[in-house]
DNA sequence: TCTTGTGCTTGATTACAATCAAGAAATTAC
DNA sequence: GTAATTTCTTGATTGTAATCAAGCACAAGA
């Protein structure tokens, strides 16, 4: 029980891979169990691929001045990855922190490649890349609306987010601090 | 006098590519003068590859409600796209639109694809999209410093942005109001 | 089991940017 | 070149989220 079907079922999302060329990906993968607290990525660190999450999940954060930000949450059957740090192979500038224990398969930008050398059609994996950006909505829902309004919003698009992550990391992610999200939460439900 | 030469040479930035591949890209770019005003894309519609600013301005904005949030600029020998609406085919959430009269280059998705199907080093052109993503720094600096901070941080990274762009439009890309830049402005200089 | 610590709530106060408003300056249009 | 429109500045006021503070709930650890 490697969890490889839900990678594979992934992929086929993007592009009609056939099932040799899963496996030839598939094969390329590194499994690791990553514990709470545990960090994927760390500041300064290059990204060295794009990790699929087999179970638990992730916090993407960024250190400013003494706290934290947090930019996006992740969990199961999703790929992750700095995607600033990656492109480029610059130092990153974030940080990737496992929110529970988690199971994980990388897959190395070196294979990428040369999954890409192989068989063009591994150059649809980029459409992977558009679910690790920073979607122009968030930074209008951040810069917009009102504390209410945004957890709202999240309210209805990620639901399972409010009881499964701590309120702080929540109120983080919403931009407002834990007092403000708990007389938001008080106010609304 | 295309501009050709400034393209060849960003690409040769990210990687060496021989004359003769650099002049297979160029041959598919379809130039274009746009006047202020002009938009290069608009929401709803599917962005349909990546364009070279030869000389102009841009930004990249998202209407909220009554408002326009502005994310990025974007100004000459640089390239720009919306990456959420290119790379996953989808209709765009986003306005990119010329500040001023431009002069511009795009290259279709479809013939960057054909690119990369006859040489694999092409995929290298990946490396371009990072500064199609809205980085860290700039959630960072939105959501935790003052306006003051703010604005000095613009200062710094971008001084030739503050004399060019009115200032209603830096305003929104600091996330604060006209009113507000103004008084800082006459606070700070 | 008790202790220690962390997370969450509630309250009082404060700081500060948004808003509303009006006039000046600058740009655009005719 | 003048009129018209938009942008920018300055002022007064207000709303609201941050901050500071204290107590409670719960979990982790000894």
């Amino acid at each position: 029980m490697t969890g490889v079907s839900e990678i594979k079922k992934s992929l086929s999302k993007i592009h009609p891979f056939s099932e040799e060329q899963l496996s030839l990906f598939t094969d390329k993968l590194i499994y690791k169990n990553l514990k709470k607290k545990d960090f994927l990525l760390k500041e300064n660190e290059v990204s060295d691929g794009i990790t699929f999450i087999l179970t638990g999940s992730f916090r993407f954060f960024k250190k400013i001045d003494e706290g934290e930000l947090t930019i996006k949450f992740f969990v199961e059957n999703n790929w992750i990855a700095d995607l600033e740090s990656l492109l480029n192979q610059q130092p990153s500038k974030n940080y990737i922190e496992a929110i529970e224990d988690s199971e994980i398969a990388s897959i190395n930008l070196i294979d990428i490649h040369r999954l890409m050398d192989i068989h063009p059609c591994f150059r649809m994996l980029n459409a992977l890349l558009t679910d690790l950006t920073i979607s122009t909505s968030y930074i209008a829902t951040i810069n917009s609306k009102s504390p209410d309004e945004r957890y709202q919003e999240l309210l209805l698009k990620h639901p399972q987010w409010i009881n499964r992550f701590p309120q702080m990391l929540i109120a983080s992610y919403l931009g407002m601090t834990p007092e403000t999200l708990s007389r938001v939460r008080a106010r609304i439900k």
